[in-house]
This record gives structure tokens, C-alpha cells and sequence, in this order.
DNA sequence: GAACATAATGATGTATACAATATTCAACTA
DNA sequence: TAGTTGAATATTGTATACATCATTATGTTC
């Protein structure tokens, strides 16, 4: 267990960057919203300048930057949903069968400790977006990719956000299937429940998704 | 036909952005090399600021930025570039198959045409990496994937430099072998050339710099 | 002489002020 | 009335100046 003695003197762009991406994941703030410097530099208590590090720092992914034009939450359509699930397919299968490959039997019975432990101790601390995150990442670090690990999460936020905004709720027994195929170890099993777990959870949102873009538009207090 | 009437006015972040990604790729700015902002600012003839910007939006593959420790040019280990061509042969062998898969006969002869035309008659214009990639980046917009394509290329680029640095001249007929399955349409058949093509290089270049991590240091006019 | 503490120096982070451009709205014309 | 043109407004981009932190050098003490 660790004991962070110093405080962490966190600059005023970490800030800016953490409450900016918190609020995007967690659907204060919407896709397609746009993201005034000046506005959100005043609500967040720093000047412009660390604020507009922030959104360089999250282009890209959850935020779109576009010359003089502006800066917008990052808005995905079905072909992007896709083609991100269609990567984490290919990567995450890879991952979870080098990690699970590699678990002994003490890092399984641990691992799948830690899934019980925060499905059950902590749902209204982590949210279960949170808790799976965390799970997975302590999963992936196994296999030994801290690259392919770090792109991983990087997509899965990105699309996670859409779950978040439409409550896409499925396939809460996908984890006990995983849990069952780390135990036993099986590196080929617990693959393809990761794969099932994607395809299953991909056309949810696809299908939850298809009536309108829902790109809303909100320009109250979001931090 | 387009008719850019305009000039395209670029920002002074675009071109600092342009400038520092051209000189890693080409090697004048070699990895482990420290950026200090204000002398790239006064050699390239802009300010801190949007220097600072151009920074941000090379971190991560490029550049690593620590806290107030200052900013370097990324250094791989063998263990990141071989991770980066693992990522590279799973997402590129499937790029490959999705492309080749849809091509009708007149674009395997475009493509062709146009992999000769590049490598006979541009020889001294462009250097043979970029023509590759421009090939590339060509072949890859028939599978219609974007995203993907846009982070093959990313990963192409970190582990380009490396090439360059040290004139790594293998497999020229590797493409000669891709156009041959081009022609003939065969999905199977050009991504198993790809992942050869990927596997060889990867070998080559982990062997060349075995010896040394040449993180060399160079304080001379690099633009 | 070596190790630690302290001060000096340099670099990065941030705020303010200004310049340039995109957007918006109003007025004018067809 | 619809379209276009122009100015007014608002937002982004950039430069300068200052604050804060890391590094380095120096001096002191054991």
C-alpha cells in the first residue's frame, strides 16, 4: 500500500485536464457541445492558457480541435463506433490471452478477488463503469503491454462515454463467464468471452443509438 | 478539380508542429534529445506559446513531456518497438485483407501504377520512407477505416525514426511481392506479405540496435 | 575529503494584454 | 422577400512579463 507523503502539487492544467475528461466520460459534458476557452477557463478558476494545454492534451480523443474555429466534445457516429470496437476487438482478445497465459494460480484467485470485492463492496463508491475499467486494467498489466494496454482504455473511454449517456445496461454475467475462465486459466475461453462480451455491448449501442445522433446541447453548470 | 484560391494561412503552432515532426522523423532531432521551448521558439521564430501547443499535441508518440522536468524527444527499448510492431502486424495484416478484399481491377492497376511510378521516378524527391507510406496510406483508404489507418500510420512513423537513424535497407522486393498479390486480388495472400514484411523489419531493426541504445545528443541548427 | 544544506541560476508554468480571424447581425439591393 | 455585403462582436491565436519549481553550484560542517 502506498503513502503518498507530499501533497502532489498538481499543476493547474492536470487539473483543468482531469475535470475536463471526468466530465466528458461521465456525460456533463455532451459530444458535440462546444468548449469556449474563455468561459470554461473562468469556471474552472485557471487562466486560458493551462486551459487550452489541457484540450491540446485531449484532442484527439474525447475532444476535437479545429483551427480558429473552435474546440467540441468529440462526437462519434455508428462508423466510428464501430471501427473502435473492431480495434479493441483484435487488441483486447490479443491481451487477455497473453495475460491470462501468464496468470498463476495465486494472480487468478487474486484477480478474481478483486472483481468480487468491487462488484459487491463498492458499487456506490466506483461506478460500475469505473469498477470494470479498473478490473480489466489490472488484467491487461499482466500481459505484459503497458502500450497496447494504455490504447486500449484510451478507446474504451471513448466509446464508454456513450454508454454512460444511454444507460446501456448488458451483460452483467459477461464477468462471471471471464472470472470462471480466469480461474481455470484458459487463455482461448477467456478470449472469446471477451470477444462475445465486445460484439454483445457494441451492437447494444449501436442499436440504442441508431434512432437519433442525440447530440444534445446543454450550457449549464457541468463540473 | 480543386482550386485553392487562398493561401492556407497557417498558425504559427501548425508550422512548429510541422518543423519538430519533420526534424524527429529525419533524424536531425534524434530520441532522448531534450527540447528546451525557448530556444525552439526563437530558432523556429515564434513565441512560447504556441511552441508550447505544438508540443502538447506531439506528446504521447513523438514527444514525452515530464511535469516541470522539461520535454524530450521519445526514446523506444527494444521492448516498445517490439511491442509497437506487434500492435502494427495485427491492426496492418487486417487493414491489408479489408483493402485487397475490395478492390476492383481497376484499382490494383492504380495501385500498382502508382507503387512503380513512385519508386522509378521520384527516387531523389522523396525519400523511400515516405514514399512507402504515402503507398501505403493509399492502399489502406480502400478499407475504409479511417481510424485505423490514421493509427497504423502513427505507429509507422515512432518506430520510422529509428529506420532512418540507422539506415536500415531491407526487403526491397517486400513490395514488389504486395504488388504481385495486389494484382491478383488476394487478401490472404498480401497479408501475409505485410506481416512478413512487418516481422523482418522488426528483427532487423531490434538487431542493429542490440548493440547500443544510441540516445545520441546533438545541439547544433536541426531545422 | 565527503556529504549535506543553502543560495543562485535557469527553465517551465501561468496570467495579462494585444492581434487576428471567424461568426453574427443588420442594412442594403435586386 | 430573399440574397448579399458590410460592419460589429466575440472568440481564438500569440507575445510579453512574471511566478514557481527544478537543477546546479557553492559553501559549510562533520
Amino acid at each position: 500500500m502506498k503513502f503518498p507523503v507530499t501533497t502532489k502539487a498538481m499543476s493547474a492544467e492536470e487539473a483543468a485536464t482531469i475535470s475536463i475528461r471526468n466530465a466528458i466520460l461521465s456525460g456533463s459534458l455532451v459530444p458535440g457541445q462546444r468548449l469556449a476557452q474563455a468561459e470554461m477557463a473562468t469556471q474552472l478558476g485557471v487562466s486560458r492558457i493551462p486551459l487550452r494545454d489541457a484540450l491540446r492534451r485531449l484532442d484527439g480523443d474525447l475532444v476535437t480541435i479545429e483551427g480558429r474555429r473552435g474546440c467540441w466534445v468529440s462526437s462519434l457516429g455508428p462508423s466510428e463506433i464501430e471501427e473502435i470496437y473492431e480495434i479493441r476487438i483484435v487488441l483486447e482478445s490479443r491481451c487477455v490471452r497473453l495475460a491470462v497465459a501468464k496468470l498463476t494460480e495465486d494472480d487468478a484467485q487474486y484477480l478474481c478477488g478483486l472483481a468480487e470485492i468491487m462488484d459487491l463492496r463498492h458499487p456506490e463508491v466506483l461506478s460500475a463503469y469505473e469498477t470494470r475499467r479498473t478490473f480489466y486494467a489490472e488484467l491487461y498489466s499482466y500481459a505484459d503491454r503497458p502500450r497496447m494496454t494504455k490504447l486500449i482504455l484510451q478507446l474504451r473511454d471513448n466509446v464508454g462515454r456513450y454508454h454512460v449517456l444511454q444507460n446501456v445496461q448488458h451483460s452483467v454475467d459477461a464477468h462471471g463467464q471471464l472470472r470462471r475462465q480466469i480461474m481455470e486459466r484458459d487463455p482461448e475461453g477467456a478470449a472469446e468471452v471477451v470477444v462475445a462480451h465486445l460484439v454483445e455491448a457494441r451492437d447494444d449501442l449501436l442499436a440504442t443509438m441508431a434512432p437519433g445522433e442525440l447530440v444534445a446541447e446543454a450550457d449549464t453548470e457541468q463540473f
